[in-house]
DNA sequence: ACTGGACTTGACGTCGGCGTCAAGTCGGAG
DNA sequence: CTCCGACTTGACGCCGACGTCAAGTCCAGT
């Protein structure tokens, strides 16, 4: 198949497939007219590209986990290198997660002072 | 004072500051040689652009905090359209909280089931 | 007089993940 | 033949919050 089809079995565009080409994400095999021919693990391939970068993850986190499956592997987190990836980002999930809910917790209780002082008598 | 010092004193650059200025956040006096000449009121504006900031509020977030400010307020959030601000903030840190707890649901689930494909038999 | 530091404006660079435009090629349908 | 749609490469645009460099001005100290 040729890249505007990839591109919508993928959920993605051109753009999106010629940028992760340039990665070195996505490899093609050219036609006799120099177009792009695609098979089925490629679909995969970008499959899982954006699956990950829906979660996340940067594109450059996910070439692990597409190296992993274009070494025949079964699945893109097969390889310890994907692994490494699982945890280092959910280390940083957690922590973003954390500086979030902080600011969360003083956002909100700046909002409540700011209320109390707009309403001091109120209930 | 003079840029330098506003800097020092507020935690930031001299770049920051005049960046804010041209955001029309910070505005300055000019000395007979064409420098920026700040005094008090101008460190506390300093102070709360960057307490915000570095809560995750945007630049432009802190508009009203500041006008807020400069309307002789003692306090940024006495205003309604801080206070808006804040509620905004508040309802966008939960969305990102929710999605990246999400996220991180996802990649843990997946981290153990890589987990268990790797020792199959293991505890 | 000279040096060093702080100041000025203007403008380009950074990061990620593409969008969008330009200009050209190619193949199939009518 | 002509036209349309899909394809190609190359290159600039975008967002936010500045960093960094260039080139010049100004003042205080020695």
């Amino acid at each position: 198949m040729r890249i505007g089809e990839l591109a919508q079995r993928g959920g993605t565009t051109t753009r999106a497939l010629r940028y992760y080409e340039s990665l070195g994400l996505l490899t093609a095999r050219r036609t006799s007219n120099g177009q792009r021919e695609y098979d089925e693990d490629d679909v995969r391939l970008v499959a899982e590209i954006r699956s990950l970068a829906d979660i996340g993850f940067a594109l450059e986190d996910t070439r692990p986990f597409v190296e992993c499956l274009r070494d025949g592997h079964t699945s893109g987190d097969a390889c310890p290198a994907s692994v490494a990836v699982y945890r280092r980002k959910l280390a940083e999930l957690d922590e973003c997660i954390a500086r979030l809910e902080a600011a969360r917790g003083r956002v909100r209780t700046q909002l409540e002072l700011a209320e109390q002082r707009r309403r001091p008598c109120a209930r």
